[in-house]
DNA sequence: GTGAAAGCGCTAACAG
DNA sequence: CTGTTAGCGCTTTCAC
């Protein structure tokens, strides 16, 4: 294909079968260390690079995982890939990474390209609900802050602790004594924020505050842009009555911090700022802002563990696996105390 | 495979041949609307998926492209990478990511494994000097920022303007005034890097320096936290009598950045800073950073035009395709004159 | 110890 | 218009 030799030239050249030589590259099987060594030589001459795709087709089975993610420019989504992809390496998986670009159509088209090209699992992080269950049908798949649609199947869910960290978030702006909370979220039907809103109203009842405590904004897009956009909206209207913001993604914290800036607002004494994922550029802002921090270490080794054991024939665990969640706690929320580091 | 249904349980299914239900998935050869529709209804009742690595070990072609990157937690290269796979989606391709972790063995194994994967051809993104050449052979390949061992084969290599941008970043810090310009680079034998030191001494020259002008510190590692703790243990020292810094990435930037801050030196008043690759950090910055744009989008497209043209069979351009870089002046070189704002 | 042969899912002549 | 057949590169019985 690639200009590349197959086994078949290099039986040739080696006067063997071309089962000898097969069974010379997998180590199975009774070969003299005569024939070995005449095959090897050869092989090593030619750089013979093994078709894993015949063999695949073959075998009936490829150690490759597709990898779906909504944005590959956000390094949130990355490092956790990066992780994922460790653990597989580590076990003899390859991974295919593939960019849904936020949207459900790409999505649908991602996961299909992935059957398709006869991935043994897949790992989708945090996707839209494209009722993509269909298409997937028996094949293992881990689903990352998203519940699938139908539980039957092989699926298996994780998620790090999304109530908790709404929780944490709320808390800590509570603390820091802010009256008027808003949450600025995602209108996507995605567990991990209905979660953050669920962890965001338990603060809040907790703290003793009443149902008409809660403020809600719901954006169409999760970036930077239409947060800082809608907040300039919500800025430039008269009443602005928050003193305290937590947006479910570090993104939106930002787009948050520049428009309330340029609106004339200091961070953090008339607003309070707290954003989720902890990402680098946090540490990095002007103000350094208070986020939630997601361990994706445990969540990329847990993916690997379930997704073996799925792929070993034991059924799907049927609850969510949870990761815990930490605040990281900075200037947005405290002011000017601790020391700007990053590690 | 994974749980689908071949041709052959169509072909049984719908009473034709496979060879029929072949033509009509292809749409090519002749068939009855009669049979279309029939097979037709079979496929979606099923949700049929091809299986392209059958068709691919049939055709000997397979559409798909691998990627390597250094390191996908880096937005640079994502952004680099985004812009390549859009312009591959639209011309039917689909491309696998892959990660070498800016580690020489790594990229061996996955430059290898891409080959295994019977990948069509190879995007290869700013790499070290690991001498893949031998194991890509035919396979056409487009190096980016990183020119070949040989030049033999079907490889393109496409850059930006280093040596541009290395003169641009230097030139603006002596048009601001400094003295005495770092260079802080990597040791890595990459042609970005080598070119992005051209420039700088061009400027030097073209300013009407001296050879003892130039100052350089090489780092064994492109990231923040080398780049940190070279600078602090250079600020530890007794004389540090740089005013003006050019890192050539974002990332050295940044850690530069943070050391001279907490040795108390202030930016731009008593050292200036020119970074290189405008990720979206540098804008966040508690002092926003001037640094070397590269044109991302023209690159994307300007692989993908190159690929096509190899893959069709013209002979791979021996000249290295250049893309414009531009500067993107902020407050690190020139102070608070313009407003922050982030697009 | 080694070879012959079948077959994974699919396509592309070649017949009819 | 449709079926038969060979074969892509590889593994794996089953003989010898």
């Amino acid at each position: 294909m690639n200009g590349n030799i197959s086994i078949k030239d290099i039986s040739k050249q080696a006067g063997v079968s071309i089962a000898t030589v097969s069974r010379v590259i997998n180590k199975n099987g009774r070969y003299s260390k005569e024939t070995e060594k005449r095959v090897m030589d050869i092989i090593r001459k030619n750089n013979y690079v093994p078709n894993l795709v015949a063999k695949g087709l073959r075998t009936q089975k490829m150690k490759n995982v597709g990898i779906i993610v909504p944005d590959i420019t956000n390094e949130f989504f990355m490092k956790l890939v990066y992780e994922i992809e460790k653990n597989f390496f580590s076990k003899g998986y390859e991974t295919f990474l593939c960019n849904t670009d936020e949207d459900e159509e790409t999505e649908r088209k991602r996961v299909r390209m992935m059957a398709m090209q006869n991935v043994c699992s897949l790992v989708y992080v945090s996707g839209g609900m494209s009722n993509i269950e269909h298409m997937i049908k028996d094949l293992p798949t881990v689903f990352i802050d998203r519940i699938p649609d139908e539980t039957k199947g092989n699926y298996c869910m994780i998620s790090s602790d999304n109530i908790q960290g709404g929780f944490l978030a709320t808390r800590e702006l509570m603390e820091c004594g802010c009256e008027n909370i808003l949450l600025l979220t995602s209108r996507k039907k995605i567990s991990a924020y209905s979660e953050r809103f669920e962890g965001y109203v338990k603060a809040l009842v907790q703290g003793g505050r009443e149902a008409d405590a809660i403020h809600v904004v719901y954006l169409d897009q999760v970036n930077y842009r239409t947060a800082y956009e809608t907040m300039s909206r919500l800025l430039d209207a008269e009443d602005f009555i928050y003193d305290g913001i937590f947006a479910t993604s570090d993104w939106l914290a930002l787009g948050c911090y520049n428009a309330l800036t340029e609106h004339g607002y200091s961070i953090p004494e008339e607003v309070k700022l707290v954003g989720y994922d902890d990402i680098s550029i946090t540490q990095f802002n002007a103000v350094p802002i208070t986020t939630v921090h997601q361990q994706i270490d445990i969540m990329g080794k847990t993916v690997v563990e379930q997704l073996l054991r799925i792929l070993g024939g034991e059924s799907a665990l049927q609850e969510v696996v949870k990761v815990p969640v930490y605040l990281n706690v900075r200037e947005s929320t405290r002011g000017r105390k601790m020391p700007k580091k990053y590690e």
